[in-house]
RNA sequence: GGCCCAUUCGUCUAGUGGCCUAGGACGUCGGCCUCUCAAGCCGGAAACACGGGUUCGAUCCCCGUAUGGGCCA
């Protein structure tokens, strides 16, 4: 029998989309890939205390930017549908009273206030075990009829079996047991008639027949109930892989949110963060898929198809692993390197036009961007790199230190001499490209008795304003006589009042 | 505290009883290149948590211990 492999993700509307779940996302969607298989996507909206309105936008901005499509959810639709839980409510509730009635659930009228009560007395006994005590599960039909008469609305429990033991095969994890007198008996329907994500979860996997889940492995220790649960019904419960979680950058603690990193910086944790911050998307892509993965021993760098080829979970490493920032910002930089120049230009252009507050179309209208992506395209590791390497070339009017002229082991009076003598031949040139710059400027330096780099560094600064810039030559080229000589002669200025 | 999981260089990983004098990558260190910064190239240091078994032989299997992590509240 060849079922399709059908495998979903489940979002909780309840926060931005977190790097940890966009990596159990890919693992997902890299298996249904690879077998052909559909990837689902199905909305966990059932918490209504914790929703957050714009979070299931960005979780889906975020799975588009990241290349990791659906074949059925929100937007797409599909036969299984409604793909959103709190649509689904009357189902929960019809399968909870087959439940009761069928003998495998109760309704508990145990009010919140005597479980914390019973809780703390545990802890305070030092009690073993540390939960609900199955009060109800014992109720007469007097007492129950008497709650009930006094307006008492239940939760629904499930009659977890109270020996032997349940276990299960994960694919990440191998086999794992749990005794049953460990498990307490888990709220199924919450008082105000909506489902637990347990009981959420089995009847819509079941319905939408999934086959594989794959999830984050915090909910390892819930996979017993949902076994009962399964069995309570009958169903043939799915295959289990669960993805060891993504620990923060010191491997201490779950990479959570609004957490120091090692340097007491803070580290960006939402999709959104990341590619705020300058990350291309099939960076992020390659590096997700490495991260508990290896694609091959030897390479590190691969497309998401050479990716789907060998995916396998099996080899999903089982120890969780720390989120390797340094390695990232390499992958980044290498993904850049490869771009082609429009590419790269296309996605620098948001970035350097919001960080010198110019429109977009203005900074596209404008050739510098453009033509500076050579020089800087091997300098950039973040898309975010680029703006203090070109932004001299937005304004007329440069800030800094005249200090900053003086070339080294020079004086400021031996800088000016070597700017204007700079400046002097700069206006004579016939052509001001590149290659002229460098056949002219190179020679003027030994004229002047300078290293190379002595002249340079004098120039660069009055060009650029900085010490540390795109290659010279290059750059002036980019800026035109016109504003070289202007540069220049400002330069020449801060110069002159420094040797007064 | 209870239950569950994990443990190979600083970090991400390869490794499934002999091929391991443990491989790759990031980072780091040294050198080369060089107009600054990068990129690139060459080279170095760097790991099987510990203790018992099992076996002719353990990184790899089993049991403890330790450490870390997750869930439960």
């Amino acid at each position: 029998m060849t079922d399709t492999v059908r495998v979903r993700m489940a979002p909780s509307p309840t926060g931005y989309f977190h790097v940890g779940s966009a990596r159990t996302a890919l693992f997902g969607w890299l298996f249904a890939r690879r077998h052909g298989g559909k990837f689902i996507l199905r909305v966990e909206d059932t918490d209504r205390t914790r929703y957050v309105p714009d979070s299931l936008d960005d979780i889906l901005d975020c799975m588009r930017w990241l290349g990791l499509d659906w074949d059925e959810g929100p937007e797409v639709g599909g036969d299984y549908g409604p793909y959103f839980q709190s649509q689904r409510l009357d189902m929960y509730q019809e399968y909870t009273r087959w439940l009761i009635d069928s003998g495998h659930a109760y309704t508990c009228y145990c009010s919140s206030e005597r479980l914390a009560q019973l809780r703390q007395e545990q802890r305070r006994r030092g009690a073993p075990q540390i939960g609900y005590d199955r009060r109800c599960r014992y109720l007469t039909p007097e007492k129950r009829a008497g709650y009930e008469a006094q307006g008492v609305v239940p939760v629904v429990r499930l009659k977890v079996p109270m020996e032997g033991e349940v276990c299960f095969d994960d694919i990440v994890y191998g086999r794992i047991c749990w005794e049953n007198a460990n498990i307490r008996d888990p709220v199924l329907l919450k008082s105000d008639g909506w489902p637990t994500y347990h009981l959420a979860n089995v009847i819509d996997d079941h319905h939408m027949s999934i086959t594989h889940i794959m999830r984050g492995d915090e909910w390892l220790s819930s996979v017993p109930m949902h076994v009962h649960l399964y069995a309570a019904f009958g169903w043939k419960p799915p295959v289990y892989a669960h993805v060891p979680i993504v620990l923060n950058p010191t491997g201490k603690g779950k990479m959570s949110k609004r957490k120091k990193g090692g340097g007491g910086e803070e580290y960006p944790v939402f999709v959104r963060e990341f590619r705020a911050a300058g990350y291309l998307p099939e960076a992020m892509f390659n590096f997700l898929a490495g991260l508990g993965w290896s694609y091959d021993p030897e390479v590190e760098i691969f497309t998401r198809e050479q990716a789907i080829s060998r995916f396998a979970l099996e080899d999903i490493n089982s120890s969780p692993a720390a989120f390797p920032f340094d390695k990232l910002e390499w992958m980044n930089g290498v993904y850049i390197r490869s771009l082609s120049e429009d590419e790269l230009c296309e996605r620098l252009v948001p970035f350097v036009a919001a960080d010198l507050g110019m429109p977009e179309e203005k900074m596209q209208a404008r050739p510098e961007l453009r033509q500076f992506v050579p020089l800087i395209q091997e300098r950039t590791k973040l898309l975010t790199d680029a703006t203090p390497l070109v932004d001299f070339a937005f304004t007329d009017v440069l800030s800094y230190e005249p200090e900053m002229l003086v070339g080294k082991k020079m004086t400021p009076a031996e800088s000016l001499i070597a700017l204007r003598a700079a400046r002097a031949a700069l206006a004579e040139l016939p052509s001001f490209d590149a290659n002229a710059l460098e056949g002219m400027l190179r020679p003027l330096a030994a004229e002047l008795g300078l290293k190379v780099g002595q002249l340079l560094g004098i120039l660069r600064v009055a060009t650029t304003g900085k010490k540390v810039a795109p290659p010279l030559f290059g750059t002036l080229a980019i800026l035109g006589r016109e504003r070289v000589l202007a540069r220049f002669e400002a330069a020449e200025w801060m110069l002159e009042r420094l040797v007064a």
